[in-house]
DNA sequence: GTGTACATTCCATTATACGCAATGCTGTTT
DNA sequence: AAACAGCATTGCGTATAATGGAATGTACAC
């Protein structure tokens, strides 16, 4: 998505004019600490809806005024005005759920993008031809964002859900994609967010993934060998627009012995080719 | 979604309070009209929000304050809010599109709530034994909103998107939903949306209604005969949770010839079929 | 029945969101 | 080129409207 502003780019004016509001006489109390752009009330409220949406059960109110550490008079208006655009519900014992607009507004999300509307159907087919579990993902925040995810037949039920994030250098989508960028780019992502050593295979360090990254150009795919999940393997490579910019990668995911005896190498080809199927 | 609060339980609540706010003696100004519960500036931001999600293609900043009727300043910083959050992302030339956060919480959405992260599984079963289109949808706000769909291999490409909503009273989802219900509340839903004519055949007047209602409820299912679309029939069957209460409904779609040829019965059995095998 | 934790209402206080006006910026027309 | 037109952005004073403490109401536990 590098096409869009990140908010970095404006970080430096912010902090300019910020600098030039601070008090210039002592005796001004400093009341807060903020130098968040835009409204209060409203990125408070933003905070409560993202808060809200890690509680896999209804959250009380409480419960999330804790959690983005707001008085609970503040967070009951705010989630007041959450509730009365759809965006919160509350169950009759008055806890607070995600509201259905929630999901009407991340659908349009997809629509409107329309190279990733298509997503489902090319994880969908690729799912299909290997019996492998197969997703669609693209770079958002120096992170995975899954956009599609279709389960293979011989599914283990050990996918990830779309929405949901994972690291650039543990995942094959991720390298997918790395492999795209100029190595610069590269460090800078992978210092945001230091690699942890998730399995024995983990790539942790520079060097290491640089030359990883050589590999994948040549390959035209990416492979995670078991580095995320020991005994899960994924093959990954990237998908482009009409223009053959990258917007994204593919790729199938299953239990390594399984995709040894598929073949790694065929596998991979498999994967391009539906990749630059899709690009057309 | 019966459990829920709706936000009409508190509406006499809230304007009892908002009544004594308003001002005593005449010279005061009435500033505003607004007697909606909650932070302005949230309300207005949410409302940008949905403003943003109905445009397909990036928005102008004022495009967007145009269209909730708000000050260019007053929406800048508003969306600069929601963009802080990732909520909204800008191109490069500064229009706004929805950010990957409304995707991410839009999932959310469905995997919280584990009887509608199966969805998208019960449309393909249905989608691949009948060939037809199937879709999966719950009754929100007086609509049908659409939860998951997947395409027949038969597939004429006239289906709606998940997240979209239609109709009560022209859709086999609605029908079969609203059998459910009492009388004064298919009434109450039917007045609040008052059925237009779609096609020759829409069904217009309250008691037609209840009289197809009657028909669904001894057949088990409901059928959208050209009701909403001239040459597409749909059937549906209401799905239930594990306590048998009514937690929504699948179906599925076709042209009006190859359904007739397929058997509407023999179809809507299939579907009952489904449906009840789901709920288990 | 007493106690605790939580949700909600009330209210004063002042911070804070607001909109006007002025400034930049970009692209278009003659 | 120059002048214009439309839009995005910044600065700033003002009054509104968001805030949090305290009080009240409610639900549940012991």
């Amino acid at each position: 998505m590098s096409w869009l502003r990140t908010d970095a780019d404006t970080i430096g004016a912010q902090e300019e004019v910020n600098v030039a509001f601070q008090p210039v006489d002592d005796e001004t109390p400093v009341v807060q600490r903020d130098d968040q752009p835009g409204v209060r009330a409203v990125t408070r409220s933003l905070d409560l809806l993202v808060e809200l949406s890690k509680w896999e059960r209804p959250a009380r109110l409480s419960e999330l005024a804790r959690g983005v550490d707001l008085h609970p008079t503040t967070a009951l208006r705010l989630l007041e005005s959450l509730r009365s655009r759809g965006f919160v519900s509350q169950t009759v014992d008055r806890s607070y759920v995600l509201g259905s607009r929630t999901f009407e507004i991340g659908s349009a999300f997809l629509r409107n993008v329309s190279i990733w509307s298509q997503a489902n159907q090319l994880a969908e087919q690729l799912a299909e031809s290997t019996g492998e579990t197969s997703s669609v993902g693209v770079l958002d925040e120096g992170q995975i964002l899954y956009i599609a995810i279709a389960r293979g037949q011989q599914d283990m039920g050990i996918a990830s859900a779309p929405g949901t994030r994972h690291p650039l250098y543990c995942t094959s989508l991720g390298k997918a994609i790395m492999a795209e960028l100029p190595a610069a780019e590269v460090n800078e992502l992978l210092s945001q967010d230091p690699p942890r050593r998730l399995t024995p295979n983990t790539i942790l360090d520079l060097g290491s993934m640089q030359r990883e990254l050589n590999e994948v150009r040549s390959a035209g795919y990416a492979v995670d060998n078991e580095e995320r999940t020991p005994g899960v393997i994924c093959i990954g490579a990237v998908i482009r627009d009409h223009r053959g910019a990258q917007v994204g990668a593919l790729s199938v995911s299953g239990p390594a012995v399984r995709m040894r005896e598929s073949g790694i190498p065929e596998l991979g080809q498999l994967v391009v080719k539906s990749a630059r199927a899709f690009s057309a």
